[in-house]
DNA sequence: TCACGGATTCGT
DNA sequence: CGAATCCGTGAT
């Protein structure tokens, strides 16, 4: 089933693993979709977290954090690579879910990469959208938890925070 | 307008 | 393990 709006509007971390083992969609112009089982994710909490991008306030790149759940955050990273994230949690409160894996593609860069996804696709509401969406079987998933990657600019107390999530064999 | 640096990737 | 890569962000 397609995810609704009230799943979105929950913390990140929760979110975060509970997106795990549920399918992200995307269907492209031609009007083909592309279907992928989330396998990692990493939760950024708040402008508290040091980590999340929106910890020093709300600016023009932040601002879909500070949207209500539901919405996709994608920005461009080192230059060359798009992220994807889930914007989770109430609004005016920026969290966000990065989809680091699915399967067939590890790393966030691979992940836009294998499902077409760029920056045309921020803010994309995927409660409605015709493009990019999520959806979960209700099954639960096995994980395990660990430190999140590539935030040495974070508080130690943040960077040792285990909010990735992988899927366990 | 511009200096800074990054939620990475790939090759060795 | 280290270099490539380079645009966007955010402040001036």
């Amino acid at each position: 089933m397609r995810l609704k709006k009230r799943d979105y509007v929950q913390n990140a971390v929760t979110m975060a693993k509970a997106l795990l083992g549920m399918t992200l969609c995307r269907r492209l112009d031609d009007g083909s979709v592309l279907r992928a089982r989330i396998i990692e994710t990493e939760a950024y909490f708040g402008e508290e977290d040091t980590a999340c991008h929106a910890h020093k306030g709300r600016t023009p790149r932040t601002d879909v954090m500070y949207m209500a759940g539901g919405h996709a955050y994608v920005y461009l990273c080192y230059g060359m690579h798009e992220m994807l994230n889930i914007v989770t949690g109430p609004a005016d409160h920026p969290e966000a879910v990065l989809i680091r894996g699915i399967e067939c593609a590890t790393g966030p860069g691979r992940v836009t990469k294998a499902m077409r996804v760029s920056r045309a696709l921020n803010r994309e509401n995927m409660v409605s959208s015709k493009r990019l969406w999520i959806e979960s079987d209700g099954k639960c998933t096995k994980f395990k938890a660990s430190a999140r990657i590539g935030i040495g600019y974070a508080s130690r107390r943040d960077q040792s925070r285990k909010w990735r999530f992988i899927v366990t064999p």
